[in-house]
DNA sequence: CTTGACCTTCCTGTGACTGGAAGGTCTACA
DNA sequence: TGTAGACCTTCCAGTCACAGGAAGGTCAAG
């Protein structure tokens, strides 16, 4: 199966698999002529990697994931602490931007909106 | 005033200011030995940037509040705009973290997390 | 034999900085 | 006067996870 079939059985642009053999995260055999060749093992390789980017792992996070994934003594403790890890990120974040809308969203309901140059968003950026 | 006391006033690293400078974001008036030098306009459009950075805003976005500040013939409601797009943003990014902490944390929840390799997260990267 | 759809590698750019090297300048103190 | 060290300067490289594009090789169909 070349790059381009694998690309869209995995929903991963071929460019993105390049990427991901050229960083060492997901290997691929070649032909006799160059071109990558994909079995099912490779495969599913980039599916997993796609999903537990689509879940907010990092890049970085994959390979630790891929590892534990092939490791045949791992506790699912680890793999368990990795997502809560993870899981604090996204809140952390999810906190940052609620506080962040909360603040942008007063700056916007005091702004009239109106042809006139008063405004108290521009006013709060450059208060002294 | 040098660039580490403007930096020490604005909050913003001196590396950054620079950077601002580079790309022409806020300009600086130098000295006969070539330093920087900040006067009250300078920090004044530097704290302005500083504070719609840390609301959100890009430095493109940046770039055209400061310009709406420093018109006189502007009408809120541009400003008004470009805040609500912003907030928009910040909305969709919310609603996205959300539904990915909701993923994960399922997951976590299904997720023995002992010394037994069983995993329901790698379970379902995993799967077909 | 040609056309066009693939594939390859390599280089550059993205956003918003951050780190570091090499070297110039200023100030305080002996 | 010398010097230490705390500033400042520019320039280059790295970050993260790719995306875009150029130049050129390969393949299947007609």
């Amino acid at each position: 199966m070349n790059i381009g079939d694998a690309a869209e059985a995995t929903g991963l642009p071929a460019k993105t698999i390049r990427y991901y053999e050229e960083i060492g995260l997901v290997a691929s055999n070649r032909r006799p002529n160059g071109y990558r060749n994909y079995g099912e093992a490779e495969l599913h390789s980039l599916r997993f990697v796609q999903r537990a980017r689509s879940l907010g792992f990092s890049v970085s996070d994959c390979r630790d994931l891929l590892s534990l994934y092939g490791d045949r003594e791992r506790s699912s403790a680890d793999v368990k602490a990795l997502a809560q890890a993870k899981l604090k990120e996204i809140d952390a974040k999810i906190e940052e931007l609620q506080s962040l809308r909360s603040a942008l969203g007063n700056l916007i309901d005091a702004c009239a909106g109106d042809h006139r140059p008063d405004c108290p968003i521009l006013d709060d950026l450059a208060r002294d």
